[in-house]
DNA sequence: GATGAATGAGGGTTCATTCAT
DNA sequence: AATGAATGAACCCTCATTCAT
């Protein structure tokens, strides 16, 4: 509860202010609770962003995960998780802007991390139950691409035209170039049986 | 000469301590000068950032610049630039995870912007010159993705593996996915033949 | 609680090291808080001593109001104001000769103006109380030529001679020079007489 | 000549931003010098202040000695003056604000205290000059009184309407209010041969 | 004599954190 | 558990002064 009103006020705060200026004091404030509270819930400053970082991560992580589910082709898929999380950041640029380029050392945080490696694996297990349709020899490093090909030009996005994230157009833009990024990628070699058959 | 040993001094504490806890002082005797001659030469702290991020980006712009030059084709240029900018980073891969991932409220500056669109201008010039061979219908638009794709990734790079970042396989498998992401974007609609039939 | 000790430390810094010299570390130190308590109550070092300045004229200005009630006369009442003044900066002269001849730049804050407009309304007002007696015609202007001269003289007796100050004689002196001052300023056309006799 | 480059700048400076923003790089500036020249003239800062303050002062003195000179009766001789002083202040009102109000502790320096007590010095001579007119117990009060009533009304002139210091109708104000302070003062006991007279 | 870059002590201010209530 | 006043280390920046050229 207290916790989560935190949260919120250090929303409000990084929105309104950015990160350099956001202090204690003006999130509990936002939060409408006390400094002493904050300290209560969350041991110094650094953890309440952290604590953001990996709640607002969480979230949109389920939320590819679920949009990825019931999507026969791979490219079906691809489009539903990008238009999720495209949208999500869509419903709140400057946050997710300030979350994504001031927010850089707590990046490297253990925690997150491993958020990130989960984020990684989602794609990569994406891609692996897309097997045969994209035959990618290596599915971790094609993962790699992806994610941070999506998140390259999210981030200049959420720089540059915030307005036109949640724009279909630009889901199906970047859904098309990511695939088109996957199909020129090293391919396992033809399956026996077929390529047999092409040289019988 | 003050000035470049005051940049000099910045880098050694981005890589050192990293943009948080890197102020005037440190700064100024990384730099073998005192805070005052510092402020002399810059008019507050993140002017010296900011100056350092611009050096460095007019730097590599010019590298790239220079190794766009003397290519026929558009792959092999691709490659080249890319290679050349990998090139850069690794030099000092620590120095340029800290620019890219905790400068990012310097970034907004106006100076900082007209970086960012030269290079997108460099890349879309490029793009231009190769119209025949890439038939984009956007130009600007495909040198968006392209430059956001690069970044994206060079910047998880950065951070995860910034030993592979020199290797010239690395440079191939971006620019290859590169080059397929572009040749997946919209292009000009058939000309040539069509349009000598018209005229026929 | 707080508020009065760092006025309090404030003064004593001001007696001890004067206006130039006085530092926020030591107006702390001083009232026995951190620098941190100063901040929490004045947003600048020029608020501390702003309002020091407001604290110390409103109470010689309520001490003088007081006074002035009571008296018959004005020429007794302007003894009295007159006393009041001089005796309550004759408590402290060093805190006062600081106040009125280094604080000269936070003089012309709005508030300071206010307070300022107020003794000088004091004054005006006394004398249109004693109109028939006085017959000025521009109170307003004898008020500024009257507060303007016990400035000036009680400022050069602060640095000249403090110690003199409390003394009766120079109350008496300085009210009579006053009071003689204002007797020679334009007065309203006489009344009375010969109003009665146009009336008769 | 620099010396005086030197004071001209110090007056531009503090007209233009103060005395707590005044600095030497400012004034050398403004003069047309180097630092390093004005530290060859003055051993400090307030050195600087002090000699310009001393400059003004003597200046308006001999102007004012001047102005006395070659009047009959001791009226005349007092509008003269004042009229000197006012028209000397008018010429800059900006600056002869700021040395009155900014200055202050300065004007406790050596150098200062003797032309405070020349200018006493002066208007004392005056009144012993007019003796038979003014029969004065006390010149040097006298004189006391007369010259800081003309400071304390100056100076809040200087604040309040600079722009009214040169009317001739406020130095016959002042001159007529300070006169009949003058005759408000203790007078020597009639001398001798005259009350006899009276007596007789 | 003149210059002005260099110095670095000093001071204003902030803010993460604590702890008595 | 909640509060928020108090703390004081830390940091940005200024500027009087020096001194090598």
């Amino acid at each position: 509860m207290t916790v989560d009103a935190i949260l919120q006020g250090a929303i409000q705060v990084l929105v309104r202010v950015g990160y350099e200026r956001a202090n204690t004091t003006l999130i509990a404030r936002a939060a409408g609770v006390s400094v002493g509270s904050l300290y209560q819930y969350y041991p110094n400053k650094d953890a309440v962003f952290s604590a953001l970082l990996q709640r607002e991560m969480s979230h949109v992580l389920e939320l590819m995960q679920a949009a990825a589910g019931g999507c026969a082709h791979f490219a079906e898929r691809l489009l539903a998780v990008i238009s999720t999380l495209l949208t999500f950041k869509a419903q709140n640029p400057r946050l997710h802007r300030v979350l994504k380029t001031e927010l850089g050392r707590i990046e490297s945080t253990r925690a997150m991390r491993r958020l990130n490696e989960r984020s990684l694996e989602l794609v990569e297990q994406m891609l692996r139950e897309h097997g045969d349709e994209l035959r990618l020899a290596d599915p971790a490093r094609a993962a790699f691409f992806a994610v941070n090909t999506v998140e390259g030009i999210l981030c200049a996005a959420l720089l540059d035209a915030p307005e036109r994230l949640s724009e279909p157009a630009f889901a199906h833009e970047l859904s098309g170039a990511v695939l088109a990024m996957l199909r020129s990628l090293p391919q396992l070699p033809a399956s026996g049986v077929y390529s047999s058959a092409h040289a019988g």
